[in-house]
DNA sequence: CTAGGACTTGAACTAATGGTGAAGTCAATG
DNA sequence: CATTGACTTCACCATTAGTTCAAGTCCTAG
């Protein structure tokens, strides 16, 4: 049973509302209906959001989100969250480590520039 | 004097035809013209594509490598190609000391979303 | 000199990304 | 019961990095 609005997830989360319905449509957080249509989120709406957030800065998309939040159960445990920390953390250093290859290719760069 | 045709930096550098007016479009190098107004391209047009694709793979946009480039003179020396080679590794180290603070972030995740 | 492959332009198109905005509807309060 | 703020949908926006197309022109080998 959710009990928070688009405006209540909106300010716990720090985004706009239409970033909330926006994530809404790409699966990352569900709602559910009132009689009057309108989303009612459960508690954990916002966390996942935040938890999105700091994915995207390692630079992962909101579709590559969606498929890491899907992993979450509803009413997630605490083992649930490591879970999700320990992807997003293991995700964020291959990034660093291909930056670490292109910055190899960079120092190699005599070769494919030389004068 | 350009000497290369679009297809010859085209080989050179490993991209397309298309890639290659796009990146000249976008000031990543420069053509002179043929009496036919064809683009002639001197040869370290193939070594600019090579660093622009480089610098795409750390994360810069044609936009930022074009101001990246356009320190570069004319004929570069050694010394300019590890000019740029120094400038792009500060910003790979830059990127991956974003991603170690959100790293940090993840880890401090249980005061986001604690249970 | 001529055939045909490589080249020219500019605009339209693609496809993903991450939302925003307008016009209209709902709900809770005074 | 009316107002006002929050909500609804769906179309649209802006950016990024090119690709594709048509209709025509150039250039080089034979």
């Amino acid at each position: 049973m959710g009990t928070l609005t688009v405006g209540e997830v909106a300010r716990e989360s720090g985004v706009s509302g239409s970033a909330v319905r926006f994530y809404e449509r790409q699966g990352l957080i569900v709602a559910s209906r009132t009689g009057g249509n309108q989303r009612r989120f459960d508690t954990d709406a916002a966390c996942r959001i935040r938890v999105a957030r700091v994915a995207q800065r390692v630079g992962l998309t909101v579709n590559e989100i969606r498929d890491l939040l899907a992993a979450l159960p509803p009413d997630p445990q605490l083992a649930d969250w490591q879970g999700l920390h320990d992807r997003l953390t293991a995700e964020a250093e291959l990034r660093i480590r291909d930056l670490h290859a292109a910055l190899d290719d960079i120092g190699s760069g005599r070769r494919l520039c030389d004068l």
